[in-house]
DNA sequence: TCTGGGGTCCTAGGACCC
DNA sequence: TCTGGGGTCCTAGGACCC
């Protein structure tokens, strides 16, 4: 296979670094950015903040008393959003093999792009710099044969890094790196490869086929590879209206709460959430998963296919609902969710007769008010009722475009 | 007043069909 | 009214990512 080059580029601290530019009060101030919910986490920390011991995920409270000048920002997805999309779109500039894989990290694939920009790092310098100038913000960038070596690359240089691992390196570096160092190498993957006595990725490239199949199945094959700094997978451009596997929304509420109306009328609003964005991307799906998490932190899933596409909001939430009233709850309901899966992306076809008709042409109706005057103006009734409002985590994981673009007010 | 929310992919078992 | 095996669809759950 021929030799490719592969860029990944990782914003630092994006949320953080882009409020601090929006308020130049908060420059060189510790600035957490959070949820909006009683319940939030950290999203993200600025580089003070981490001085400090601030991490993402981690409670408020905590990150309060690690930090006690910490300023807290509630996260703005509209700023972070725009900054993403027009970065996005100066990567483009250097090649059309862009694949945004989150709202602040992306790959490029540059192996035909060097002849006409000279190197990858000269293209690496080019980006930092429009980025640096058009928005203030710095980046960590990796380049190296494949999208596995790129990402730890870039991850090696924070904040504002540039690191090029070359084929020669690759055996070297991988001989003494943890293997938890690798993307896709998790807690529970890592205990168990230290069951195997695998602590380092030269020892997973090493370690007998059979036995990872053995444990891992057919994830054992690509752990190997992985420990070998081989990865095959290509940079994938425009992922993610066309590929999207489900539309989902969930909420930890302020509260546990018990009450089955409030809990109905939680549902309805992820319902309305959820169908709501399928509309918006003309999709369907046929199969309604409904999640709870208990005070206990226990979290189950249950979920019914139909017959029917769905995308309606009231379609979404009476199956959502019926999955809920076969449940007996056994205790206060921590976080709901609604997610539709199956899905179809040639959307739906407006009924040309009688209810059905009447019925698209509110829904429409609805979400045009909706998406005027923002988020929940107008809804069913029984929301309207609803007292708390959960919390709403903006996560650097949101799609700065395409389906996963949830634009909450 | 510990512990968010958006996703993807994989596994395993059962139903059902040929 | 016994038997095998492959394929597909479905449900439930878990690991992992940002």
């Amino acid at each position: 296979m021929k030799t490719r080059t592969i860029m990944h580029i990782d914003m630092n601290a994006f949320f953080a670094s882009v409020e601090q530019q929006a308020n130049p009060a908060l420059r060189g101030k510790p600035v957490a950015v959070t949820g909006s919910g009683a319940r939030t986490i950290i999203t993200t920390a600025s580089y003070e903040a981490r001085a400090c011991g601030v991490k993402t995920g981690m409670t408020v409270r905590e990150a309060q008393q690690r930090c006690r000048e910490l300023i807290l920002v509630v996260g703005d997805n509209r700023k972070y959003t725009a900054t993403s999309t027009a970065i996005m779109t100066l990567l483009g500039d250097y090649t059309p093999e862009v694949e945004v894989f989150s709202i602040d990290e992306a790959f490029l694939d540059l192996t035909a792009s060097l002849a006409l920009f000279g190197s990858a790092e000269t293209i690496a310098a080019r980006i930092k710099t429009r980025i640096r100038q058009n928005h203030g913000l710095t980046c960590s960038i990796g380049i190296a044969p494949n999208k596995l070596l790129a990402k730890l690359a870039s991850e090696m240089r924070k904040p504002d890094g540039l690191t090029v691992i070359t084929p020669g390196e690759v055996t070297a570096l991988m001989e003494h790196l943890p293997v938890s160092e690798l993307c896709g190498i998790g807690g529970k993957t890592a205990r168990q490869l230290a069951l195997l006595n695998i602590r380092s990725c030269g020892e997973l490239g090493r370690f007998p086929l059979a036995v990872l199949r053995k444990k891992f199945g057919i994830v054992g094959e690509r752990l190997q590879q992985m420990g070998r700094g081989i990865d095959t997978a290509p940079v994938v451009a425009d992922v993610d209206a066309a590929a999207v596997k489900s539309v989902g929304h969930s909420t930890t509420l302020d509260r546990d709460i018990s009450d089955p109306q409030q809990i109905h009328a939680c549902l309805l609003q992820l319902a309305e959430m959820v169908g709501r964005r399928a509309r918006r991307y003309g999709v369907t799906g046929r199969t309604v998963h409904l999640t709870i998490r208990y005070a206990d932190f226990t979290t189950f899933g249950w979920q019914t296919t139909g017959a029917r596409q769905l995308q309606r909001s009231e379609e979404i939430f009476a199956a959502a609902r019926q999955l809920l009233d076969a449940l007996v709850l056994t205790q206060p309901v921590r976080l709901l969710g609604v997610r539709l899966t199956g899905l179809q992306h040639n959307g739906m076809q407006l009924p040309l007769f009688g209810e059905e008709r009447r019925k698209a042409l509110a829904t429409g109706a609805m979400d045009a008010v909706n998406d005027r005057f923002g988020e929940f103006a107008v809804t069913f009734g029984s929301v309207l009722q609803r007292e708390k409002r959960g919390s709403y985590v903006i996560s650097p994981a949101w799609r700065p475009a395409g389906i996963r673009n949830v634009e909450v007010e």
